[in-house]
This record gives C-alpha cells, sequence and structure tokens, in this order.
DNA sequence: TTTTAGCACTCAGGACCAATGAGTGCTAAA
DNA sequence: TTTAGCACTCATTGGTCCTGAGTGCTAAAA
C-alpha cells in the first residue's frame, strides 16, 4: 500500500510530532532525517499522504501533521518498540516488590509506576474475580452486632467487608454459620454464588431462620462484592504538560472525563469486545531476547502474531477510536493482565495522540509481566525473592 | 477599626466579586446594592479602603478586588453564615448514610460528598488513631506462610493487613500467638505500643524464639500501620472551572501541588499548629436554631467564643497564608471531625480565593457533623461491649 | 518517468495603532 | 461631608500591515 520512501517520511513526520508538537514541514524534514532526496519531492509525497488520509494540515501555509489514520499506520507497521533500559526496569521492580498479593496495592502500585516512569496519566483496572473459586469465608466478631466478613479466593486474594449481623448473635454462633457456608461453597466460582447457594450451604445451623438469613444475606453480599470493579488513576494532571491541552476546555474536558472513573472502569472492561477493525492488537516484538519472559508471555497468549485471532498482546486507540468525549485527543494503551492462567484486568496509559507510542509499550508490558510474576509467585506460594 | 459603611462596601465588593470574578467598580456597586449615597462617595471609601490595604486594583483603571486582607475582614466579621437548607442536608445525609465504621468508606464518602455539593475540590484526612485503645488483635491463617492481621480500636475502627509468616505455623499456633498479643495488649494506646511491648505479651507463647520474633514483628507493623495518615481528595478538577485558573500554567501549578497528597495529608495534619494570627478560627454561627447539634458540637468544643485559648471551629486560610506554592490563588476552609470525645482529623475545602465561605462553611459544618454522629453511634455500641 | 529548482501564493502570528469605555482621582460647588 | 462634573488612565477590541514558513505548480534536468 505504501512504497517504502513514503513508509519513511511518514515514520519521520509522525516521530518529529511526536517529539515537537509542532506541524512539520519538507524543509525541515530532509535537513532533521537527512533523506537522499530534495524538500521538493518530499513536498511531492507528503501531498499525496495527505490525499490518501495519513496527513493533514492544520491550514494551508503550514506544515502536515499526522491522521488518526496516520498514527494508526505508524503503531501498526512502523513502530518498533524497544526492550526497557535496564535501570527503567530496575526502578520499577523496585517499585513494585513486596505487595504480598495485597491486591489492592499492587494494582494501585502498577498506576502509579506506569504514570511516574512514562509522564503519562496511567489507568489500572482490578482483576476480573468472577471466575475465581472460593477458600475461605471467616466471620469474625468485632463486636455485638458487627463482624468482619473475610473472604479467601483462589490465586491468594483477600477481601473483606464489615458487616452488621444481630446483636445477640455471639461469637461461636457467627463461627459455625461462617464454617457452615465455607464448607458448603468453597472451590465454587464467585459466579455461581447466589443467595440460594448460600443459604443452602448454610441451612442446618442451629439459628433461628430470620436470624440467620439476615447473616446469611451480609456474607453474601460481602462474597459478592469481592469482584467488585475497582479503577485506579494516576497522574491525571500530567497531560497538562503538554501542549495539545494548553486550551483550558480541552483540559478541563479531559479532567472531567477522567473523573468519572466508573465510566472509565466500564469502558476498560468492556474493551474486549470491541470491533477489531478499529483497534487492532499491537504485536510489535521488542526484538530484545533479553526479555524472555515477555515474549513467552505472549506466545502463550493465543498467537499474538496471527493477528485478530488471538488474544491481542497491546491494545491500542487512537483519537477517534476512543468513543469517551473529552478524550478525542487523546490515545490510549493498554494491556491485560494475568492471575495464574486466567486474564484478569487492564492497565493502561492515556496521553496525547503524539505520545511516545515506543516508550509506553514497553513500559506497559514490563509492568504487566510484573504483575504476572507477583501472581505467579502468590499462585504457587512462594516466598519472597529478598531472603 | 472600620465604619458601618466601610464595612458595608467591603461586604458589597466581596460579595461582588465573589459572584462575577470581576473587578467591581463603584458605580456598579451602587446601582447593584442600593446605597443611599452617590458612586463618587463609595469612590473615596474605595480609595480609603484600598489604602488601608483591604481592596486592590488590577490596574489604574479598572475596578477593586479584595485583597487577602480584604478577604480576611470579610470572613472574620462581615460574613453571616446560613444553615444548610434542609434539602441539601437531606441529600447529604442520605449519602452518608450507613457506613457501618468502615472508616475509609466514611472518610472518603465525606470528601466526595463536599466537593459534590460545593463545586471545589475538597479534602478528607483519615482520623489520628494513636490515642485510640487497642481491642482486639486477631490473626488469620490465609495459607501456609500468609496471615491477615485484624486489628479492632476503640470507637468500632477495624484495619486489617496481609503479613508474611514462617511457612511452617500452623493456624492454632497463629491463633495463639495473637491471643497472647491481645491478652497483653488490649487496652494500650497505639502510641505506647513498641516492639517490645509485644514482644513481652506474647512472651511465653511455645514457640521458638526466631519463628516467634517474626510473627511478632509483622504483628507489631500491622498494628502501628493502622495509624497511617491518609488523605482523600477529591473533586480537583473543578477548579479549573473558575476563571482563576483559566491560565494553563496556574491551574498546572494547583493540580501537581494537589497531586502531592502525601504533602497536602502533612500539611493538613499539622495545621492546628500554626500561627493564630494568619489563621484565626471561624466562630461564626449560623443563626439557625435548628442546626442545635452543630452548635452543641461548638460550645463542647472550648469555647469558640472566646477566639484564640479554644478549638477553632473553622480554620481558614486565604491566599498567601496557605503557605504551599501553587495554592497562592486559593482559600482552604477546614474543620475537624471527632471520633467520640477526641478531635481525630480534618476535612476541608479547596476554592479560589473568592470561594462562596458562606455555603462552604455551612457544608463542611454539616458534613462534619454528620461524621461525629457516625461516630458517637459506633462508640455507643462500643460501651456495651464493656458492661 | 522521476526528480529538482524556482517562483508565486497562502495564511497564522506578531507588531502597531486607533477607538472605546469602564473606571478612576480631583476639584469645586451644594 | 457629599456630590456633580470632568479630565485622565489604560485594558481591551478590532483593524491593518508585515513577515516568514511552508505550500502547489511548472518547467527544466536527470
Amino acid at each position: 500500500m505504501l512504497d517504502d520512501r513514503k513508509k519513511n517520511i511518514l515514520k519521520a513526520v509522525v516521530d518529529d510530532y511526536i517529539a515537537t508538537a509542532e506541524p512539520v514541514g519538507s524543509k525541515a524534514l530532509v535537513s532533521k532525517f537527512h533523506f537522499p532526496v530534495s524538500s521538493a519531492t518530499v513536498r511531492n509525497e507528503m501531498a499525496e499522504l495527505e490525499e490518501m488520509g495519513f496527513l493533514e494540515q492544520p491550514h494551508t501555509s503550514a506544515g502536515r501533521v499526522p491522521s488518526d489514520k496516520g498514527y494508526r499506520a505508524y503503531v501498526d507497521s512502523l513502530l518498533q518498540v524497544e526492550a526497557l533500559p535496564d535501570d527503567e526496569a530496575e526502578k520499577i521492580r523496585a517499585y513494585m516488590r513486596d505487595s504480598l498479593g495485597e491486591l489492592t496495592g499492587l494494582i494501585r502500585k502498577a498506576a502509579s509506576v506506569l504514570s511516574e516512569r512514562t509522564g503519562y496519566p496511567s489507568l489500572a483496572l482490578s482483576p476480573q474475580l468472577r471466575r475465581s473459586h472460593l477458600q475461605q469465608v471467616k466471620m469474625l466478631m468485632i463486636e455485638p452486632g458487627r463482624a468482619l466478613v473475610v473472604v479467601v479466593l483462589s490465586a491468594g486474594v483477600v477481601k473483606d467487608r464489615l458487616v452488621r449481623i444481630p446483636d445477640i448473635l455471639d461469637a461461636k454462633q457467627l463461627m459455625q454459620i461462617s464454617s457452615a457456608i465455607e464448607e458448603g461453597l468453597s472451590g465454587m466460582t464467585l459466579d455461581d454464588i447466589t443467595l440460594v447457594t448460600v443459604a443452602t450451604a448454610a441451612k442446618n445451623a442451629p439459628l433461628p431462620e430470620s436470624l440467620l438469613n439476615q447473616v446469611l444475606y451480609e456474607a453474601y453480599v460481602a462474597i459478592k462484592q469481592a469482584d467488585n470493579l475497582e479503577i485506579y488513576i494516576d497522574g491525571t494532571h500530567k497531560l497538562l504538560s503538554y501542549p495539545e491541552f494548553y486550551d483550558i476546555h480541552k483540559a478541563k474536558d479531559y479532567l472531567d472525563t477522567l473523573a468519572r472513573d466508573g465510566i472509565i472502569a466500564g469502558y476498560m472492561s468492556e474493551m474486549k469486545e470491541q470491533d477489531p477493525d478499529v483497534c487492532r492488537p499491537f504485536t510489535g516484538h521488542t526484538g530484545n531476547p533479553a526479555d524472555s519472559e515477555d515474549n513467552a508471555d505472549r506466545q502463550s497468549s493465543g498467537g499474538a502474531s496471527s493477528g485478530h485471532t488471538g488474544q491481542p498482546t497491546y491494545m491500542i486507540r487512537i483519537g477517534q477510536e476512543i468513543m469517551l468525549d473529552g478524550l478525542k485527543d487523546c490515545s490510549f494503551v493498554t494491556t491485560t493482565y494475568k492471575m495464574g492462567d486466567v486474564v484478569a484486568g487492564r492497565i493502561g496509559v492515556i496521553g496525547p495522540r503524539r505520545m511516545a507510542y515506543g516508550r509506553v509499550i514497553s513500559h506497559i508490558g514490563f509492568v504487566k509481566q510484573t504483575i504476572n510474576d507477583q501472581f505467579r509467585r502468590l499462585a504457587r506460594g512462594e516466598d519472597n525473592v529478598e531472603e
């Protein structure tokens, strides 16, 4: 579709625009990138690229700027992602070490370090736990009338919730009920647990039904809410450093949008089902053999190289492809992380359309890998590296 | 210091500027506020007010704008705070109901509702728990090598933390240790608990010392971190709606500052010790007898009416009085909330200097009251335990 | 057929300027 | 002490001109 020279020119335009945020002209291009042709030739090529929809002109007498389509082509076939430099990797690893499977902590740290290291806002979605198996349910009496329900899921995830219980229940009765629930439900997935299954599990606990029902209901809610979707967004203010957001209204639109975290969370969690034509997975390789774990992971994710059929590795949305108002001038790079073998959640970075895709992808890839490792270690019941 | 007419004029200027964000001139003033004098008279008064430092002129041919000192005078003696309208109160109450003493949830909700209802960014600091008494310590085996430490403090506050323990410990041993710790430490304040007291409490647990030590250390850390200061900041983006932040650099400075939540948290937690000359408590009354609980609370807080000596009711900082760069164009209204009888934490609102102080104060007052009520209810439950 | 030099053309952005008008300070009369 | 009147200030607005980066097109060169 594009001959080599056009590709080079497109790549140069995008690279330069990413670096400077200024429309790039033919003359500047040849001098900066040492093209072996004259500016006039480049000019002709650029005119063609514009006609094909890859470039745009803010106004007649300005240089060119990549269009969504231009970025798309850049990301799909021109971008070469380098492996993360060792010192960067080490910083990330150091920051994320030692989360002990505190889910919240780990995911929050992922968001935080991503934003910190890339300079862009970041997002991290808590894992989908519907398919997790219940391992333990304990109800701990805090004081008459209040109890702490602790839910332990497969993969070592622990969640808890304070609930109200009938005042007259004592610790022993509570224990009996929670044992009964645990025994009856352990091994089930969160998805399969209903109020009925909870009730059935505890049906022969020695308690008047009305009391029992309240406790069971609270236990049920506590178990179910272990799956609540949570999102962590970090560094939103960082986008204001980029000239495309110097306009206060754009900035405000953008910040308003990101503040509605429920919507963002929903959006992110539904990403997989999106039209693959609008949002193809990025399947480039880092080209660094040292990054073997990462590569292994990609291969295991179902044939990333075969394009649409497998599990996408990086999901990249550019400009209008993001269907959220307020983020029209942004790009969105995300990937999934796993707990054990199941895709669990998603982390990502938001930036201006002219974001440093290469840097971002390598960072996200590494953070994803680090999360996966932590969960794998957790599942194995392994100890901390540090000892 | 100021005669009545000057007071009226100052109040009118501030009110108008708060409403419009435009410098206010003498003519507009007489026509809007129906002063019984001519614009020339007002002009003279305004000139004097400027000389005295209460007003400022952006440039010679513009109207006047309040200075920090002008806002100060306004807040200290001109502002009349009205009680919160019933429908507003009801909305807040509804939103904050039913937090069950989930500390985090309650405080987060406070921040969220404050920002939502006032239209300004809000802050809420988690309570200081150093003086709380330890009531329970439970260690729950999650799987070999990992345990959940649940700490219950007076006032029904529950905190927990996942910790690593020696693999070979079984549930029963863990239980023994935690019982010993609980027995030895319950009733002590967090402040008084040290590694030594923890160790002493558990000294005759039947375990080899090396194993024991690790567990004790983790328990100690878990107990201590119950007191970690946390801050919730909500609605930061809302400030971008106000013209004083249309300048992107100011907006960025401001957002950057608020993003450093550790610094903000430290700042807020140290507020009490600040120079009372720079930041006097606001002791105005709502003038609404229906708001009796709130008033009762104020009186009980140590003689707010006597000025500097007592516990301040509302702490208001204006412009330069906030000693944080990036918030020079802001004002900061905060108050404390209590757990039982002790001042525990602080909530507040940040806005432009020309914020709607009256509205903000009545909202903060009501939210504070709602938090206090929730804790009081919680504490009453706790009294039952001890009987 | 492709590339390049040359040239006329476009247009955003900056500098400059004049007109406008809201608001002031001052003076003198009420 | 208040007020009417008036001259003055100065940010803002809108218009005009200029500059220069960058373009498209044409015709010659490769």
